[in-house]
DNA sequence: CTGAATCATTCGAGCTGTGAACGATATGGA
DNA sequence: TCCATATCGTTCACAGCTCGAATGATTCAG
């Protein structure tokens, strides 16, 4: 089973991957363009521990997303060490193709399963990650 | 649900991944203990394209595995630029031990679950893998 | 017998993510 | 006020992983 969901896991990332690189971003972008939509504005730093990752990384990232407009970097007033990062009405439109990309990804993951068995695995999935990922 | 799958896949790779570290392999080595296990000898040719990976990658993984102890290699006496990989005593105690290592992280991964939830879960995952992937 | 193909192996290259330094700014205590 | 310490963002060099091309040995076709 650990077997199956690895490399289930891996396919579905890949495909994802595939899709999203015609929109010229890579997952961790849109992972950040994500992150950012809930909770709006945030420092790097804090974005870093969101999504688990060295601030580093996070500043290739929003170095490339600025590049397309996504997003933009504003110094704190209250903070002149921080970058707060907003997302931009471009960004906003890259996040929902985004969420259509990973639906599509969905529906062809899903191709030939019954809506009644696509619905129970997407659930059992759910719970899943409840009890495993921190949240 | 790609996100969910995608992220839950990364767990319970790293996962085993962690749990095997303490074996002095890697998932890869599980792999190619498991390919060698079901059809018994082959080439590192035919491993290759049965793993979907390069062949030199076989060629590290096994000289891994021969240093363990776990692999044999024999020149195919037919066509002797072959390299005959055969699973040994100990390599098949390895591997008894990879399948021991999955079933806990299995039980890990499961934990808190109804057991008709896990079996649920697993019948789910396993007719998806069987619609994905090629076999 | 010779040229092309196949197998295993080695080696170099690209890509990713990490960790250590650095400069700028902020904070707390003498 | 001043100084030591900590934090934030950034850069950079480095390790790990996988792939692809080149090499040598061997086999096969004509």
């Amino acid at each position: 089973m650990v077997f199956n969901l690895g490399v289930l896991g891996a396919l579905a990332s890949d495909r994802f991957a595939g899709r999203v690189e015609a929109l010229g971003i890579k997952p961790k972008h849109a992972a950040l363009l994500a992150a950012l939509d809930d909770g709006s504005a945030a420092s790097q730093q804090e974005l870093a521990t969101r999504l688990g990752v060295v601030p580093s990384l996070i500043v290739a990232l929003a170095d490339q997303l600025q590049e397309l407009g996504a997003v933009e970097r504003v110094r704190d007033p209250e903070d002149r060490r921080r970058q707060m990062l907003t997302l931009t009405a471009e960004g906003r439109r890259l996040l929902a193709r985004c969420a259509e990309t990973a639906e599509a990804v969905d529906a062809d993951l899903t191709d030939g399963l019954t809506p009644a068995q696509r619905t129970a695995l997407a659930r059992h999935l759910r719970t899943l990650g409840e009890r495993q990922l921190p949240h």
